[in-house]
DNA sequence: ACAGCCATGTAACTTGTTACATGATTTT
DNA sequence: AAAATCATGTAACAAGTTACATGGCTGT
């Protein structure tokens, strides 16, 4: 979703042919995520497609310039204004494999967290010898491209943090005898569940896991 | 890629129909990424189809078990032994979102970090109290759902920081007048490009283009 | 009877990735 | 002539999301 709304943030700017939007994409990343030339045509016909890129004719050279319209326009302020969903967007690879993994029996988890540890730990090193090149960045090409590592040291950063934390708080769960989950051997009830309105008032909207779901996912 | 890997890890703990796969993910992660039940079906097609699991005979009820293989208790194996890769895998929206602001001329960056700061925090406030509710788990489920909150708070810090960092930043490079990026005007030469020899020397690997793409996307 | 969960599946769609095909242009 | 870049595109594929269809079962 971000490299399209990205390459139609440039078009903001003037028209563009497309293998020119994978330079200016790139310039303006520092090259990190390197941008595949066919992606970037397949994004211009559904950017066209949703009325916010009109095609122009081609110049003299063969060049197909695009030109963004009054909706392509709105669509970038709108994109500008507006945070980025953290809820359902990010869902973090390694939190997943973490959580699944402390579930299953004859899982080493302290090995777990000890391999990503070490490729983050590499990774973050990598980063700061990068960053050291670009501290006092010049141009707005090294600004844009240090705000991105940057990002990425803040980020391996907290997760470096988070590994140290989770591993304590395994080893006390460890020590408190919280087991692995084996599979639920209860095969479910089939037809409509069973309402108890005298308890459901009791516990009203305290259960445990009706509280969990909304508070993470926070549904408005 | 880790909902495939993650089914495929309950899969080893024992047979599993498809509708149970589902309860038993949400049990593990808190239903904070609540599966789509079609969606399992599908990745139950895909992991059969790759061989790493097999479709035994359906029981008396209509489930229709499936069991892994070999080479899926392998790919179990391998992938709690390997980290996650932060490399190509993580690319964060924001994080490209405000390189390509911080390029575009007539965008007030610090609006576009303010709204991304409000937005991060109340998730984060909302989160701790969350974490709140379960902060000494007793039942594995409980565990592995304070491990995803705990993962959340981490990262969202992380980025909290990241953002105020960024402000000053921000500050200091419009101080030094760092200006934004307009659309390079030169048209690219086509052909086989020049080659300077004697430069090419004199400037070694030390090009910042090249030294910098290197750096962080680090192919082997 | 109907609501609501259990259970399986299909269809259409989106974003993104990789690989390949094609031709023009220009330097070696 | 060969190599490398500029430039446009197509095809196949992976992973994920949403919506829908179908039938069985059971409590209200």
């Amino acid at each position: 979703m971000s490299i399209r709304q990205s390459l139609l943030a440039i078009l903001d700017q003037g028209p563009c042919y497309g293998y020119q939007l994978r330079t200016e994409f790139d310039r303006r990343t520092g090259g990190t995520w390197p941008l595949n030339v066919g992606q970037i045509y397949q994004t211009l016909d559904r950017l066209e497609r949703d009325d916010l890129i009109a095609k122009g004719e081609a110049d003299a050279e063969g060049r197909a310039y695009y030109e963004i319209t009054d909706a392509g326009h709105a669509s970038v302020a709108s994109w500008l204004a507006s945070p980025v969903d953290r809820q359902s967007a990010t869902r973090d690879e390694f939190a997943i494999k973490l959580a699944i993994a402390s579930t299953l029996p004859g899982v080493d988890v302290a090995q777990v967290l000890q391999v990503q540890r070490m490729s983050t730990l590499a990774l973050l090193r990598d980063l700061t010898r990068t960053k050291q090149a670009i501290d006092e960045p010049t141009t707005p090409e090294d600004l844009a491209y240090l705000l991105i590592v940057d990002g990425q040291i803040f980020r391996l950063d907290g997760e470096l943090r988070w590994l140290d934390h989770t591993e304590g708080l395994l080893a006390r769960a460890a020590a408190a005898a919280v087991k692995p989950l084996p599979l639920s051997t209860e095969t479910p009830k089939r037809g409509r569940p069973f309402r108890d309105r005298a308890a459901d008032e009791a516990s009203g909207s305290e259960r445990a896991d009706a509280s969990r779901a909304e508070a993470v996912v926070l549904r408005p």
